[in-house]
DNA sequence: AAAGCGTTTATTTTT
DNA sequence: TAAACGCTTT
């Protein structure tokens, strides 16, 4: 039997052996953490005898727990199934169906992810006429999310009201909450405020739940908020075994209320705390790493840390300047293309990363054109497409009637005559019977033909039919295995045939919900009731970074956020610009504590590359109207100068290769001194403006500011000579 | 009731 | 820019 802590440095050995009492591990990027933690709990069960499912481990993705259960299982076989592994939101769901009864909560309970939140919200407001305009839905859901997130409740945050807004703020969490409650659902910050009150109140549950998990281990520690750390401190609380792993360095997820404070924290609550740091990194190479380490050196919030590597010095990080987007896009894809042909790179090997969603666009339409396998996380996410949302919301409702939101969402999906106003008077109904919609709407079916009902009769007649179309699927949902509930669904409700008449896009909504059935067949081995929660529970909790798949080929498009705990031989940061990268929020904002998460957001990215990092921007961006000039990040200004290449002009198309590494000097001319430069009054033209007059051409830099007047209404251009497809026309 | 139109308005990151 | 909203028309 082979020693777990063979290939372990002293400090990583020294985190895996300390099993009594509670540990913090600072683990800088790439120092092997979940090495650490695999051979931790391999060591707990293998060597020390602890049985796997009294200990519980918590990750930041659902992939992340996976691939660790993964490692484990060949550490040590099958029984790495009975260890509880997931995201505290999957943990926290897990213990709410077991013990929710608790709290009075059904195990049927829906999840509502962020729309069916806002929809609430807006709800909510509109019946307590609260103008959407004075204050928006999204402040007020944001506010209600971090009062959660600090575990106060509706009643906890009204005694803390401050000023008006919050006023406001609380009348709406109030109801907000009754209206949740009452539907048997629960959000996001839910599962987590409830798992806490529910052990808060009822030590018995919290007793058994303590007595089990011998061993508590919290990963990305950085990003857990206040919730998350009181959760784990309740199950470590008897044996006092928690081991907690971050970096404050790659603490980015602040908006989403995580606080940094929690390392803090812990080491306030647990004294007698044990403290590693992993400082060796194993990933990149020298220069990635300096160069990283240079700019996350620039915060001044931090505690100074040496990393060190012993990988090789490796090749300068690139820093290009592009015209605009989509050059910049084709640059990355180009150079993308040249790695594979000539460095034994695959595409798989490759991420581009980027600081918001809408910059994947011109990156996608790239990969389009030049015919790159491409892989994008993110995005518009499956589980949210509308027709996914509207098959889902018939199931949640078959799952739990209770659910409003998704009722609400399907009454009139598709079309079927109920009306706003119809919907309305169901509503005005139902609360005045003191009923459920659902309740509401089985008790139309007995109602005498002569009573008088606020609707015509053909209204009358689609809620009934709708009653009848949900009891008969609620009835074959009890034998029908869940992909074949989906079917039924779609089938049923009229849905495919909606979708098929359709000829806009149709066809790609029927071909999601294809996916969606696919899906649901991994949960056919189970009882049906039970398939179908699992779904559920599956579409609500699953991130797109879990869906990632890394032997699948192609270049990985993903946002800088998502891209922790990644890492790829070649990372493409693109968009290294002011406004992008620091976000134009925190620059606006003038807040130190944002520009610093900004920072290290960079700094994630910079460090998940092992081999090659490129750091790109636009001249221009297409951001709303015509591109605006932009100013390269002032992070680059960061890395030191000896870790750069020499620029080079790239010029898509054609391309101008660089030149082979054989000079050590490139020269310093660039490919404009051998274009010759452009004189006002000649005819050029270019492949989207079409034709125009050269007003006139001045060096600028080390290269030529042409002025254009086009036609067509296009205007008066200032274009970059050298990367500008400009070419001159004679005439 | 539903589709179509024009206007507005806000632009991050996501379990 | 494009999405989302609100208004009008059919």
């Amino acid at each position: 039997m082979t020693t777990l802590l063979e290939g372990l440095n002293p400090q990583q050995q020294e985190a895996v052996q300390h099993v009594d009492g509670p540990l913090l591990i600072i683990a800088g990027p790439g120092s092997g953490k979940t090495r650490v933690l695999v051979h931790r709990i391999a060591y707990l069960v293998r060597d020390l005898g602890v049985r796997p499912w009294r200990i519980v481990a918590v990750t930041f993705t659902n992939k992340a727990a996976r691939e660790m259960k993964e490692r484990l299982e060949r550490l040590m076989g099958p029984q790495a199934h009975d260890l509880t592994m997931g995201t505290f939101h999957a943990t926290c769901a897990m213990l709410l169906r077991r013990e929710g009864d608790a709290i009075g909560l059904d195990r049927t309970f829906t999840i509502y992810d962020d729309e069916d939140q806002q929809d609430v919200i807006k709800q909510v407001m509109e019946e307590l006429e609260i103008d959407p305009k004075r204050y928006k839905p999204q402040a007020i859901l944001a506010t209600i999310s971090n009062a959660k997130s600090q575990l106060l409740t509706a009643e906890e945050y009204r005694l803390r009201v401050q000023n008006y807004f919050e006023e406001v703020v609380s009348r709406v969490y109030q109801r907000y909450q009754e209206l949740l409650d009452r539907g048997n659902g629960v959000d996001f910050d839910d599962l987590l405020l409830k798992t806490y009150l529910l052990f808060h109140y009822h030590s018995d549950v919290l007793e058994r739940w303590q007595e089990r998990y011998l061993h508590v281990m919290v990963d990305e520690f950085q990003d857990t908020n206040v919730a998350q750390y009181a959760i784990a401190r309740q199950l470590a609380g008897k044996h006092r075994n928690l081991c907690v792993v971050g970096d404050p360095d790659q603490s980015i997820y602040s908006w989403r209320n995580a606080d940094i404070r929690n390392i803090l924290s812990f080491q306030r609550d647990f004294p007698d705390a044990k403290t590693v740091n992993l400082a060796h990194n194993y990933r990149s190479s020298r220069t990635i790493l300096e160069a990283a380490s240079a700019v996350i050196a620039a915060n001044t919030q931090r505690i100074p840390q040496h990393l060190t590597t012993s990988n090789p010095q490796g090749t300068p990080i690139t820093v290009t300047e592009a015209y605009n987007e989509e050059e910049e896009a084709l640059f990355i894809l180009r150079e993308v293309m040249r790695l594979a042909k000539t460095q034994h790179h695959s595409y798989r090997d490759c991420a581009v990363m980027y600081r918001t969603n809408a910059q994947s666009r011109a990156l996608e339409e790239a990969c389009a054109r030049e015919a790159v396998p491409y892989k994008l996380v993110g995005g518009v996410k499956f589980y949210q497409r509308r027709e996914v949302k509207d098959v889902l919301a018939y199931l949640r409702v078959i799952s739990n009637p209770g659910d409003e939101v998704s009722l609400a969402r399907i009454l009139n999906v598709p079309p079927r005559g109920i009306g706003t106003k119809t919907v309305d008077q169901l509503t005005f109904m139902a609360r005045a019977r003191g009923l459920s919609l659902y309740a509401t709407l089985e008790g139309l079916e007995q109602a005498h033909p002569a009573e008088n009902l606020p609707w015509t009769p053909r209204s009358n007649k689609a809620l009934t039919g709708f009653v009848h179309l949900l009891q008969g699927l609620r009835q074959e949902s009890q034998r029908l295995q869940v992909a074949d509930l989906v079917e039924a669904v779609v089938e049923q409700t009229g849905m495919r045939a909606h979708l098929k008449a359709d000829r806009q896009d149709g066809e790609e909504r029927l071909e999601n919900i294809a996916e969606l059935k696919a899906a649901a067949g991994e949960f056919n081995t189970l009882e049906p009731k039970e398939g179908l929660a699992t779904l559920l529970e599956r579409a609500a909790l699953m991130s797109d970074v879990d869906k990632l798949d890394e032997e699948q080929q192609g270049i990985t498009l993903i946002t800088l956020h998502q891209a922790k705990g990644l890492e790829f031989p070649v990372v493409f940061i693109a968009g290294m610009e002011e406004g992008l990268l620091p976000h134009i929020r925190a620059i606006r904002d003038e807040d130190p504590a944002q520009m610093e998460e900004e920072r290290r957001l960079c700094y994630v990215g910079m460090t998940r590359a092992k081999e090659r990092l490129y750091l790109t921007h636009a001249f221009r961006r297409g951001f709303g109207g015509r591109g605006e000039p932009r100013i390269a990040s002032r992070f680059l200004s960061d890395l030191p100068r000896q870790l750069i290449e020499a620029p080079t002009a790239s010029t898509p198309p054609p391309v101008p290769r660089r030149r082979a590494d054989l000079s050590p000097l490139p020269e310093p001319a660039n490919t404009t001194s051998q274009k010759s430069p452009l004189k006002a009054g000649d005819k050029v033209h270019h492949p989207r403006f079409g034709e125009g007059i050269v007003v006139r051409c001045i060096p600028a830099r080390d290269d030529h500011e042409v002025t254009v007047a086009f036609g067509n209404g296009q205007g008066v251009k200032r274009l970059l000579l050298s990367y500008a497809p400009l070419t001159r026309v004679q005439g």
